[in-house]
DNA sequence: GTCATTCATCAACTTTTATTGATTAGGGGG
DNA sequence: CCCCCTAATCAATAAAAGTTGATGAATGAC
């Protein structure tokens, strides 16, 4: 509702902007996982998926918590509600007609 | 639902990852505007603005009208309520449990 | 202590995106 | 025809994002 909305709107999709990134909140929707597993699922490169998991991170979408020597992820439903509900009124077609132009002029 | 899903979502957040462009939407969401109109309220250069309507448009979440000289803009319905979609599923909650790994052991 | 495991971070590099200032094309108006 | 307006496109550059391989910190097994 601020007015940094939509630059704020836009780093959330900008996180979800990348296939990794949502492969791996596909995969913590079933719960928190250690990296090793989703490195191992998803076939990435160690300081790839760490980079990745780091936007994600920054983007507050996930969080960890760390346990002896693992990192477990997962998701931060507070921050994916935000971003639906910046999605969803998108989605929801204005109501509000705008109001009509003089005839025929666009601009001028 | 397809196997190019997650691709396709990625495409779809990426085009709403910008500032000017959703600021776009938010315009276009009161009904068809003209490109010289979305220039005037967003107090972007012509070029600029042209770029980021391509971004959109090749994204499937606008489209074009050219009349005379001047063209209109207007929302797709149809891909932002799949945008929509995309992320109500990564904001529900996944119900199911995933099955516990053996006992204190993560990876191995 | 040594060693292996897990993971974050760094530096170098490649790729992708965005911005800017032309130029170009199509309409019209005169 | 000539000229102006709208808007797309292009080339050059700048900036941001992503990948890779290496290094390093922390944990725990031995």
């Amino acid at each position: 509702m601020s007015d940094r909305r939509l630059g704020t709107a836009a780093g959330l999709f900008h996180a979800l902007s990348d296939e990794t990134r949502l492969a791996v909140l596909e995969m913590l929707r079933g719960g928190e996982r250690c990296v090793c597993e989703l490195q191992d699922e998803l076939d990435a490169a160690q300081s790839r998926l760490s980079f990745h998991l780091k936007v994600l991170k920054d983007a507050g979408l996930v969080r960890d918590r760390k346990e002896g020597r693992w990192s477990y992820y997962s998701l931060v439903p507070a921050t994916l509600a935000l971003a639906h509900d910046e999605v969803r009124l998108l989605a929801t077609e204005g109501r509000q007609r705008r109001h009509l132009k003089v005839l025929g002029d666009c601009c001028a």
